[in-house]
Formats: structure tokens, C-alpha cells, sequence
DNA sequence: TAGATTGTTAATCGATTAACAATC
DNA sequence: TAGATTGTTAATCGATTAACAATC
């Protein structure tokens, strides 16, 4: 496929053409009248927008279930950011190889942040845990956070903003489970 | 604690006090004037619009990694759901115990559904297979989808609505290298 | 040129916020 | 009764949709 309308975007998006044209024009005159979007070139800008090529020097913390699944479910690199360390407090799991990269104890955080200067880190750790070791993260230089503990991170710094992606796949379920129980409800 | 004002929740849930009065209001009138709200009552009231306690009937499918972390991290029985069954079409895996729940072969799904009737489904399988087996639960039955998979379902029914919860943990991902790219742009 | 489809402005809609009377 | 805080209405804001002139 060459070019794609607005119309066809919005279809298969389930959105409105408008939507789609006013919200591609914030970033720029993307299409050309009578003709639509070229398909190569839209890809290629809105990667651009995303920063889909940026390799973020990402660090994953925590390899129970979750944080192993993580590792090798997501693509990175495809997302922007690199997986450059991963981390756990259980030395049993270090030294193991995790999606290409070798689990390190904890311990040894603060030395590999010094050296290596992730900007991203993904948080597969316990409640109790995550506020603390965010803050700790913030101080050593990480500016992203993918938090998959149950805490609702809000991070604060003086000069750069911290920005935090807060997972709550319960929330996912229960809306669900109160979709099922009001299934036939009015108005539906 | 006893009570708490909409004034406090908002504060801690970072929204305003008129959303929060507004919004409970919808759904009844939890609070009293000059007090507030009873955190017992509401969070029961809260509980029971949701559906926390119907347990429905929910089955697994796909037991990779991400599929095996869902089942062991998520408490289904505190979002209203039952994990019954576990399905996987690699017989190597079929036998083995994954949170109390013996994976089954996938050609033994059809007769589970006859016999037990779930209403949920969870799929933890490749973009390729999510439509047709979705389309396939939908006829046995299955009114709600917990969509792991990188396809975007939409499912339709004559009679009844179907629910679908579309996961997409790599779009999450990418608002962060995105917000990582634009750190410091203007009107921040 | 005629047809198609964007970019962009104006109109509509819904959600958020502010305000305040009701009332515990 | 006085103070506090809800329930609820009105005002504001932003996002979505519709419309159309620009133009490829």
C-alpha cells in the first residue's frame, strides 16, 4: 500500500477522519490535498514524533514472573529504548542471562548507574519497595519510570521533569468484570 | 481511618474535589453533608458497582511468559474474575500446575466451555491467532476479552455486547520515549 | 479541468471546574 | 446553633465533529 485517506485511517482505528487529520496536523502537514498520506512517510514521521529510534539506555528491576515476562515479551528496541541492565535483590537470580542481558544483584545499582547513565527504568518490584528505590533512581540520574508495582508513583525534581508510566493491569480486569455485571443495562 | 471528605480523596487520588462528589454521585448518594464519606460503606458500595464479588468464570490461554506472569501476578479473585481453566496448544506444557490451575490442551477447550461456561477469557497468544480463537470463544460463550495479544480486537454479537479489554504494554512504552524525547519542549 | 482529500476554522458536545444551597 | 461538607446546578474549558476553502 502507497497511500492511505484520513477516512480509511480513521476506519480502521476506529476513529473520525477529523480526529485523524486535526491530530496528524499538530505535528506537521503530513498529507497533500487529493491525494492523502503517504504510507512510508507517515510511518516514518511519527516514528520520529515517538522517538522510536531514540535507544533509551533502559534498566529493568525486579525478575519475578512479571519482570522476566517483560523482558523478553516487550520489544525495546522497537519502543525506543535499549534494556541495558536488569536487576534483583535474590542473588539465586543473578548471573542468569534475561532477553540478552545479565541479571545483576541490586547492590551493585548505584555503580552501574554512575557508569552507565540509563535514563529509563522499569519497576516489576513490590509495593513496599517502589517508592523508595524510585527515589533513589530519580537522584541517580533516571528521568523515566514503568512502574508495574501496585504503587501510584508521582515523582518530583527541581530541574528536569520525571515522567511515570503507571501499569495497573488490575484496573484493566475490573473494568471488565463491572462491564459484565452491567451488561444490559440501559443505554447500551 | 473512619471517614474521609472528597476534599482528602482528591488530594491522594490527584483529581478535584467536585470530580470526585460528581462522579460517586452517579452512581448514589454515599456521603453525608457536614461529613463526608465512610470509607467502610463507600469502599463496599465501590466494591459492589464494580463487581469485585461475582467471580466470574474466566480461562486462560497461552502459556508463554507473559501468560504464566499474568496467572501467578494478577489476584483475579479480588477483581470479581475465577481463573478455571488453563489452555496451551504446546502439549509440553499441559499437565503442569500454574496458580492452582492444571494447563490443558487446547483441542480440550470447546468441551471445558460446554461443561463449565465462562464468560471471560484471557489471551496471552501471537497477534495471528487472537481473531479466529476469539470469534471461536464468542460462540462458545464468551462474553468479555482480556487481550494480550498485539491484535486490536472488536467483536461483535447479535444478541449480547461483548467486552474487550485491549492491552498494549508496548503503547505504554513508547509514551514514555516519546515524553523522553520532548523532556524540556515548551509549555511544560 | 474535475475529483479527491487535505488543512483549518467554526459549531457542537461532553467533561471538568466552580459555586452554592441543602443539610448533617 | 455554627461549621463542615455534600449533592447539584451553572459556568468554563477542551476535545470532538462538521464544514469548507485551499490545492494537489
Amino acid at each position: 500500500m502507497i497511500r492511505i485517506s484520513s477516512r480509511e485511517l480513521a476506519e480502521r482505528m476506529g476513529l473520525t477522519a477529523s480526529q485523524i487529520r486535526q491530530d496528524l496536523n499538530c505535528f506537521g502537514g503530513f498529507g497533500q490535498q487529493g491525494y492523502g498520506y503517504n504510507v512510508t512517510e507517515l510511518h516514518a514521521q511519527i516514528g520520529k514524533i515517538l522517538g522510536v529510534h531514540a535507544g533509551n539506555k533502559t534498566i529493568l528491576i525486579g525478575v519475578g514472573n512479571l519482570g522476566k515476562a517483560i523482558a523478553q515479551h516487550i520489544d525495546f528496541e522497537k519502543r525506543g529504548c535499549k534494556l541495558i541492565g536488569i536487576f534483583d535483590s535474590n542473588h539465586a537470580l543473578c548471573g542468569k542471562q534475561i532477553a540478552g542481558v545479565t541479571v545483576d544483584p541490586i547492590e551493585t545499582l548505584e555503580a552501574f548507574c554512575a557508569a552507565n547513565h540509563p535514563v529509563m527504568a522499569v519497576l516489576c518490584i513490590p509495593k513496599t519497595a517502589a517508592h523508595d528505590l524510585a527515589h533513589q533512581l530519580v537522584k541517580l540520574g533516571v528521568r523515566a519510570f514503568w512502574n508495574f508495582s501496585h504503587y501510584d508513583l508521582r515523582l518530583e525534581h527541581e530541574q528536569e521533569q520525571i515522567i511515570v508510566e503507571n501499569v495497573h493491569l488490575g484496573d484493566s480486569l475490573m473494568t471488565l468484570a463491572y462491564g459484565l455485571q452491567h451488561q444490559g443495562d440501559a443505554h447500551e
